[in-house]
DNA sequence: TTTATTTTTTTAACACTGTTTATTTAGTTT
DNA sequence: AAACTAAATAAACAGTGTTAAAAAAATAAA
């Protein structure tokens, strides 16, 4: 009986054919570029044939959310090699800004739709990172669901302004670099600064 | 020659009344129920009529956030009569907050589309509190554009952390005391917390 | 006041959007 | 080959912003 294999392994090739229709437009011209019918009609099918593999939009959305999360998530880990935990967060925000500021529609995807905390995956990465800082007496002490909000909040809101070509600085380095000196004092005061 | 004048006058109450009536829409169903098409109907006028009195809609929507910048600053601006500019700062984070939670449809219309930070009235008005908040040894030494914008990060993030329910605190009220607390703990450090 | 001109409003269309239901087509069992 | 099941589609519903051409209303000139 291995034909309910192939129509599962069916299914999850057209799902996945359909998701990567999305994000070719996604990356083409961002969110508002993204439409059931023209996904539809590049991969050749009618509308209401999307509609058998993904219950709306809304959870298409929401795939090229979860994907897009592992990617953020990746780039933030990438200096995971660093034994020094808080030296770890100096990187992490500044691969934070990096991944907003290069790609900005991607970086906004991030934020659709609330999740709860407690099911946020980039909560779950900032908050041992956190804790473990405290325990260093590298961070001042505090509770670490108040220094985690505390980061998150201020990397996730210099993200928007950034992004938000906020600042007369049209080069990409400009803008890190500002973000990078902002970064570094918003660390500094968090140790207890002096 | 009183012709031209009426004109002038019915021209402004047409456009006011467009206004308004987005307004309404705005309060009952945020953003995305205001539609053109809605608010011809309810005003009794075709749909073209708008775009005589408005280039589109995009246009419409940047009136209404014009008002709600002002609101906001308004807000913001209820603790001026403190003299110790440090102290207003923390009046000022908690009404920010405050603001979100209570009206977070019209706080997410604030940053809608993107100004350039030179006529940014928000950052304007923070701007020479942060000023005078260095001078008087308050806040650590930093150029004031930095601390600005460290301080509306802050502020920005955590009001979307806070407004997209991340948090399991039901109730407003547990909410701003949540808030609240993050926020001084913030502050304090800025201030060379120690 | 009647004609001519200008301004204001609307009709109707264009080009889209997400989503659902009933029908048809294709695939699988019996 | 007939019966049944699953997949795909056509067609419609109910909207969206926007524009060009035609109609209606208001003003200016004769």
């Amino acid at each position: 009986m291995g034909i309910s294999e192939r129509k599962k392994r069916e299914k999850a090739r057209m799902q996945k054919l359909i998701l990567d229709t999305a994000s070719t437009l996604f990356i083409k011209g961002g969110l508002q570029n993204i439409s059931i019918r023209k996904i539809a009609s590049i991969i050749e099918y009618s509308p209401a044939t999307l509609y058998l593999y993904f219950k709306d939009k809304d959870e298409i959305l929401n795939s090229l959310k979860d994907k897009s999360t592992n990617d953020f998530i990746k780039k933030l880990g990438e200096f995971s090699f660093i034994k020094d935990y808080f030296g770890r967060l100096k990187n992490l925000s500044n691969s934070w800004i990096d991944f907003a500021v290069s790609q900005p529609d991607k970086y906004n995807l991030l934020f659709l739709n609330q999740t709860k905390i407690k099911d946020d995956k980039i909560y779950a990465y900032i908050h041992p990172i956190i804790l473990q800082s405290i325990s260093d007496n590298r961070i001042q002490r505090m509770p670490v669901q108040e220094g985690t909000t505390i980061l998150i909040s201020f990397l996730h809101g210099l993200s928007l302004l950034v992004i938000s070509k906020k600042f007369d600085l049209d080069s990409k380095a400009e803008l890190k670099e500002f973000a990078g000196n902002i970064i570094n004092r918003f660390l500094n005061n968090l140790r207890g600064g002096y």
